[in-house]
DNA sequence: AGCCTATTAAATGTCTGACATTTTGGCAAG
DNA sequence: CTTGCCAAAATGTCAGACATTTAATAGGCT
């Protein structure tokens, strides 16, 4: 639905769908509660554009990873995000962790590199998640670990553009391999680095820039363009 | 009130504040949305720990900035998550900002420095924290724009530590500055230096270093430690 | 004694219908 | 043409009854 339409009132969802004006209202209270619409007594309920959206709420994570099609902008925009921050959540998890942040880590990689093919993408993709949001948590920091939920709509994404060649799983697997690396042993500059390598190779799995085989000047041309 | 702790139950609420139980289950509807508390019907309504809290809610970041003395490890958090973020924030800006982006940074640094003397410090915090949120929005990032919303009570709490003597100010107006200067003539990198420097001189404000003489160690010391 | 089950109490969740408040637009008098 | 008032339409609020979930407790069986 377009920005700025406005939705049905109250009873005639009720109506609509059979359910009764408590549903209603909680649902469209959910709804504005995570700035999708704006509701006025009086004036009626419509909904909000894009930029008033909370893209930081829990929810709102959650109701993007689950659709099926989630809007291509919305994803380089969340994409575009994660390419400036985590090369700083990783830096700050070298820095920070402890032995268990880095066992975390270590399990979700093994997870990754059990499940690296084309069958088990669904839980390769749960490993990749877990893998990032240890990193997150890593950081020790409540305002990054809270950030990890932007993770999820920006992981599933990928099942989308599902062209995993047994190539791209192992160059994306040696890369996430050496973010861990960094991370073990303290290493802070090192694990910045590896966090950038990891996300090029992301970019181009979700089809945010074409695979050229000078990845720094890919790099450079989309930090320029977004 | 204890994480953990138990909060009445609802009808005890509606008597003890004499309001209709829609009023208290709209607010406690409210709370449990931004993860303060804890609802399972039978059970009761809990609270829950400051890890779980959604940091990143507009409400919660409205609320913190009201509160006359906020949680300190909390504005610690909030710092440091700005002290790692707020570079490169500054460094997208620098890239990415059109006229108006900098002609609203320019009208808060304006502000600034009209209102730096003890008498308009409300004013004066105000004009801080537009330059700030300027500087996400310059951005042209969806996400980054939205965590603008952090800045308020990490910038509120300014007001606590007012020790603003006037070299400070003009310490700080002067850094402030220099990261103006940077976007607007497109150099990220120097616009990372200079925002670094800005956020070294807070921290002070803050109260969460103290002032010593080669503040690279100082920031060195903080980003072990956090 | 120990464990499993059925009952009961306590809390949140839901439904329903009526009423209150706010906003908007139209209509009429000045 | 403006101003003020009224009516319609929408969301917001109230009150009371009822449903569902959870946890504790008492009782019977092995």
């Amino acid at each position: 639905m377009a920005a700025g339409g406005g939705l049905p009132r109250e009873l005639d969802l009720c109506q609509h769908f059979d359910v009764s004006r408590n549903q209603v209202r909680n649902a469209l209270a959910s709804l504005a509660a995570t700035g999708l619409i704006e509701r006025t007594a009086g004036r009626g309920t419509r909904v909000c554009q894009i930029s008033d959206w909370h893209l930081l709420d829990p929810l709102m994570s959650e109701w993007l990873a689950g659709l099926e099609a989630p809007d291509p902008k919305l994803v380089r925009e969340i994409f575009a995000f994660r390419y400036s921050a985590e090369p700083v959540v990783a830096s700050l998890a070298a820095s920070a962790a402890v032995a268990a942040d880095i066992a975390a880590i270590e399990q979700a990689f093994d997870g990754m590199r059990t499940t690296a093919n084309a069958q088990q993408a669904p839980h390769h993709i749960e490993y990749d998640l877990a893998f990032h949001e240890a990193i997150y948590r890593a950081s020790h920091n409540l305002v990054w670990r809270q950030m990890g939920h932007l993770l999820r709509p920006s992981i599933m994404a990928l099942i989308q553009h599902s062209q995993h060649s047994v190539a791209a799983l192992d160059d994306s697997l040696a890369r996430h391999g050496r973010v861990l690396a960094a991370i073990r042993e303290g290493q802070p500059q090192a694990a910045e680095r590896a966090a950038r390598e990891v996300l090029k190779r992301t970019a181009i799995d979700l089809g945010i820039v074409a695979e050229i085989s000078a990845s720094r000047d890919a790099a450079r041309t989309m930090r320029n363009r977004i």
